[in-house]
DNA sequence: CATCGATGTTGAG
DNA sequence: TCAACCTCGATGG
């Protein structure tokens, strides 16, 4: 799935052009008929994201709750904020018609989509369409979801309650504190409590791998073993990958690029990362090729020379 | 055109 | 530990 950047994207889309209008919803594949029900026509009050997960508030009790999976996305069309993709860009440009796909990747639709949208608003659901919201304006499709469900406070409650700290929402001294407190506390290698919901919420199998190299750290030490300055680095360093991702809308981890590389690398997926996907390639930084191996059924890259403490 | 694999999570066994 | 969920781009024939 698009790992936390791509759900704080999705929110601010949301809160840009949908928040405080009536929103029409349906479910145009049927599977949320009941859930479409209970929300459409209402005001949307707050657009949140939390980790992985996104929570759309209409009125004070009724919230869809979406969580992507693997493979779902939004499809944004109509009058949309443009979010901005440079390094130094700032969210919330002039509302353009446009058409937006956020999911593992995020790209622009093509000239021809866009104007075909302009031409014909609302556009025809295409495929399977769990969800629809539209306003007079704007309209977000969602495809694939693994969740999509409207709950009321307390079972929102109840999901907050399984995640750790996301630094997008609270990067607070109390917060660093608690993330070195649920490191601290697991007997369990740092490489899987990356990758654990209750303890970094957001954090995905690219950014898990990439984090690790960034702090040249063995991916098998445990939790408990690791120094305290050493999560609270790790944790730092989340902030502001994330915080980047969520400017950028891509995972473009690596630090050692010029601006005109940095540029390139956003446009190629090859070039981005340190060692995500790099099995057998050379290491970056000492030629070492890439390991990798499948942990709880997802795989692991790391450089065995630069991570071997 | 068929198959594979993916930036995830859940629940069965 | 593994299948299932359900989508789509990349790859191979």
């Amino acid at each position: 799935m698009p790992e936390g950047h791509s759900v704080h994207r999705i929110a601010r889309q949301f809160g840009a052009d949908f928040l405080g209008k009536e929103v029409e919803v349906s479910s145009p594949q049927g599977r949320f008929s009941a859930g479409a029900e209970l929300i459409s026509g209402l005001e949307l009050i707050r657009s949140q994201a939390v980790g992985k997960q996104l929570f759309l508030h209409f009125g004070l009790d009724k919230i869809m709750r979406v969580h992507l999976g693997i493979y779902g996305a939004w499809d944004f069309a109509g009058e949309l904020t443009a979010l901005g993709t440079s390094r130094e860009s700032s969210i919330g440009a002039p509302r353009l018609a446009r058409a937006v796909h956020i999911g593992e990747e995020e790209k622009d639709r093509g000239e021809s989509q866009v104007a075909e949208a302009q031409a014909d608003f609302p556009p025809d659901p295409v495929g399977q369409v769990r969800a629809r919201l539209l306003t007079a304006t704007a309209v977000a499709d969602l495809r694939g979801p693994t969740a999509c469900e409207v709950l009321n406070p307390d079972e929102v409650a109840g999901v907050l309650n399984k995640l750790g700290p996301d630094p997008a929402n609270d990067n607070s001294p109390a917060a660093k504190e608690e993330i070195v407190a649920r490191v601290q506390r697991r007997r369990v290698a740092i490489a899987r409590l990356l990758m654990d919901q209750q303890v970094f919420a957001g954090v995905g199998n690219i950014y898990r791998a990439e984090l690790l190299y960034r702090a040249r750290l063995n991916p098998f030490i445990a939790g408990a073993e690791l120094r305290t300055e050493t999560i609270e680095a790790l944790w730092d360093d989340w902030a502001k990958q994330l915080e980047l991702g969520i400017r950028t809308g891509k995972m473009m981890t690596r630090d050692d690029l010029t601006d005109e590389e940095f540029t390139e690398a956003l446009t190629d997926e090859t070039n981005r990362h340190w060692v995500y996907g790099r099995v057998n390639q050379p290491c970056r930084t000492c030629g070492t090729p890439i390991a990798m191996e499948v942990l709880s059924a997802r795989k692991l890259y790391w450089c065995p020379h630069c991570q071997s403490r």
